[in-house]
DNA sequence: ATAAAATCTTGCGCTGGATCAAGATTAATG
DNA sequence: CATTAATCTTGATCCAGCGCAAGATTTTAT
């Protein structure tokens, strides 16, 4: 837990500086949760409560067709970084994501109530947030020109190079699912980069 | 001007109250520019400088694909709505995206770093512009769910149902290229619906 | 450890949608 | 308003990648 704080600190700090006085009400709010693997933490149609910070296990968000057999994996979470359903709890509006733990999974978690009142008292918080939200912004779209514009297997070079440790973390069907293509597809670009 | 001026507080209320006291200084910042239609406003590698609100005319974000052959369209602006590089703004590092104006447009802009300095001075004006980020990081979402998870026919019901208005103002090899789907399947597409 | 469940691989046929091309239509510009 | 340029339509062809299926392998649970 002392470690995990830490981690947070260091996670904040790269995007903004934390005052050891906003650090004092920040860590006050985190509450250490755990949970198995293939656990659903958010569904459709539920408002995202909390705000995770991710230090063990692997997560997934994924968005369910309207017909429920095409599914997409929008984004996979690992430690360090945050997780949740960001624009529902943002927004405090129903999600269209499902979360969920692919792996047994360690999180710090914070309470919305919490976090507004973090966002009032402390300015620099807000200030944090604004940046990270930037950067969450700069990320979405970086990913959906990718999606737009590249083929099956240029998203499967691009993701290789940029994470290639999640060949081994998570299934190779979330992994194809991530990058809307199909898992046999999947396989055989694998088969091929392999030679 | 006065009009323009106008319809932007009303554009920004939706969003957020907005106090006397921060459209004294708000209102203050924003000059008027116009531009010809095929304007180039940011080009890829710049720096997007200004936040643009849009009082007339229709302009397009697009990425251009490493060869130069393929592009999507990210969004397109109308008015009454923001335009510019969103994440080159926000973040100030250089934009992966180009804007361009699709027909003769009439728009108000901020400089980036008048912008700030309203940032600093009102903390209505960050919570404001704090509302407006998450509203954008559920648009974009929900795009990409679409995108990644719809057939050519499915994206082109949902946009059609969506923005009819924008058959008859732009080009359709626009809309073919924001739905990610090719200007001869379009026209197909369009022709069934017809019937 | 062992059984049961999930995942991965691979072949094969098929199709949605891209590509190419050329003529018809519409819009921009001096 | 006439010329030129851009866009739209439509046919013909082609292929990347999907869907299906079945056996091989790995992982999970008991």
């Amino acid at each position: 837990m002392e470690k995990d704080l830490r981690s947070l600190r260091q996670f904040l700090e790269a995007i903004h500086p934390v005052s050891d006085e906003l650090w004092q009400d920040l860590q006050a709010c985190w509450q250490p949760v755990v949970f198995k693997r293939k656990t659903i933490l958010t569904a459709a149609g539920e408002t995202e409560r909390y705000l995770y910070f991710v230090t063990e296990g692997i997560q997934r968000a994924f968005y369910l067709g309207p017909d429920d057999r095409r599914e997409a994996t929008v984004i996979f979470t690992y430690p360090p970084s945050f997780s949740g359903v960001a624009d529902s709890f943002l927004t405090q509006t129903p999600s269209t994501f499902y979360l969920e733990t692919l792996t047994a999974s360690r999180l710090l978690r914070i309470g919305h109530d919490s976090y507004q009142e973090l966002l009032v008292k402390h300015p620099a918080f807000k200030d944090l947030t604004f940046h990270f939200m930037a950067q969450v912004i700069k990320g979405i779209l970086v990913r959906q020109a990718e999606i737009q514009c590249f083929t099956a297997e240029e998203k499967f070079r691009s993701f290789l190079t940029r994470s290639p440790h999640m060949l081994n973390l998570v299934p190779h069907k979330y992994l194809a699912s991530y990058l809307s293509i199909d898992p046999s597809t999947f396989s055989r670009l694998l088969a091929t980069a392999k030679l």
